[in-house]
DNA sequence: TGTACATCAGTGAACGCGCGTTCACTGATGTAC
DNA sequence: TGTACATCAGTGAACGCGCGTTCACTGATGTAC
């Protein structure tokens, strides 16, 4: 009973996700926007409708495989970071961690961190796994020195506040402008590395955002 | 004669424009990979067989929006350097200008600066239009304090080295890359705005951009 | 353990739609003598 | 200046295609007694 429901159920689960690697794997040819569900059950060698037992909507699927991607580009952030040892070498850790994670999933990337899908509207649930890179960073910097906020105009400041009560950390308005910094310029540099517009600059980037990530580390103060 | 044939070709270089600005407004709608030649000639009121006289085809109509788009946001830089005065105006001004220009054209950029549009090859003429910003912020850091170059793995020096005699100016590797990294922290900076990353954290980010722009400043020795 | 019933997975046809591109054509605009 | 011809803009029908989603259905898998 127990037992051939649960067979039952591993069956449905594994077809679902034979369904998102095919899906992800077409990503690769049409982007976003081109994925089509026909396409995918062709590719699994079932009927169009069939997929509906598993997806209510083609936009359900791609949500799915977003929230996906985002937890799969933060689960090698956090993996990447050893958990200890010198700060500066874990923020290192993570920056090439989030990288090889892109460069190794390019059009998964372009799908959270390219531009948004035209009518396609993300739900609630990819806000939380969509942080984890961020939160990863910040991990690191707990118990940095806390810099002097002159410099922070207001609005900024109270942001910043808002932003570490609700985190539960404590860093002055400055940390918090240079870590969001940080992380603009740590998706900036993979955006611009993977979307080509460092070709004719430094292409390839790899010395670029080895350098990159150690200046980063230095600015917020590793 | 001179005269009516110049008519002719006027009529002709204003339909191309409304081609093109019709073109635009419907990227809004449904991005860059949904662009139909049909919708655009059903909204002029043509049939769709009439655009074949002015566009060869769908991804020719692609490639004069993105160069437009390139030489739109690229003017938008250059005009608002003030070409004068402190460098570290001129500099916050460039950073100010671009954004504006982008949040004022939130889908041309993200045509530009999102992800790349699978099964659509961008053409050599891309190449020029699309570092004009670059080069604006270039022209500001002429004749700045070139840094110590101890720090710059030899990959990246000679990269920086490239550069710098392509472009006929004078600037050490440090200074090349901190450059590089301004550029790109600009752009990753804007595409999280527009792309909606910053909700959560720091929306709206017009006061995390301004500083980011001053920090960016004293951060290539502004 | 065996049987009657309910649940679920997958089928195949259909609806209604939009797309890029080609082609033979009509009629207007421009050119050459 | 007036006429014969060539060029160009725009039409309308057609080709061949793919899409998301619905629906009534068959047959297999699981459940309750």
């Amino acid at each position: 009973m127990t037992a051939t429901r649960t067979a039952r159920e591993r069956a449905r689960a594994e077809l679902t996700q034979e369904i998102k690697d095919e899906a992800r794997r077409q990503l690769a040819d049409v982007g976003a926007h081109g994925l089509s569900l026909r396409a995918v059950a062709r590719e699994l060698g079932m009927v169009s409708s069939a997929l509906y037992r598993y997806f209510p909507s083609r936009d359900r699927l791609l949500t799915d495989l977003i929230v996906d991607a985002y937890n799969a580009i933060g689960e090698a952030a956090e993996n990447a970071d050893p958990g200890e040892g010198e700060p500066r070498d874990r923020w290192l850790a993570i920056w090439h961690g989030t990288r090889d994670w892109a460069r190794a999933h390019p059009h998964e990337y372009a799908l959270i961190y390219g531009s948004p899908i035209p009518g396609y509207e993300a739900p609630q649930d990819t806000v939380a796994p969509a942080s984890r890179v961020a939160l990863a960073l910040v991990k690191v910097l707990t118990n940095t020195t806390v810099r002097a906020a002159d410099e922070v105009p207001p609005e900024l400041r109270a942001q910043a506040e808002t932003l570490t009560k609700a985190l539960g950390i404590i860093a002055g308005p400055e940390t918090v402008a240079r870590l969001l910094m940080a992380w603009t310029q740590l998706f900036g540099a993979i955006s611009f590395d993977l979307f080509g517009q460092y070709v004719g600059s430094v292409d390839p980037a790899d010395a670029f955002f080895a350098h990159s990530a150690k200046r980063m580390a230095e600015f917020v103060g590793l």
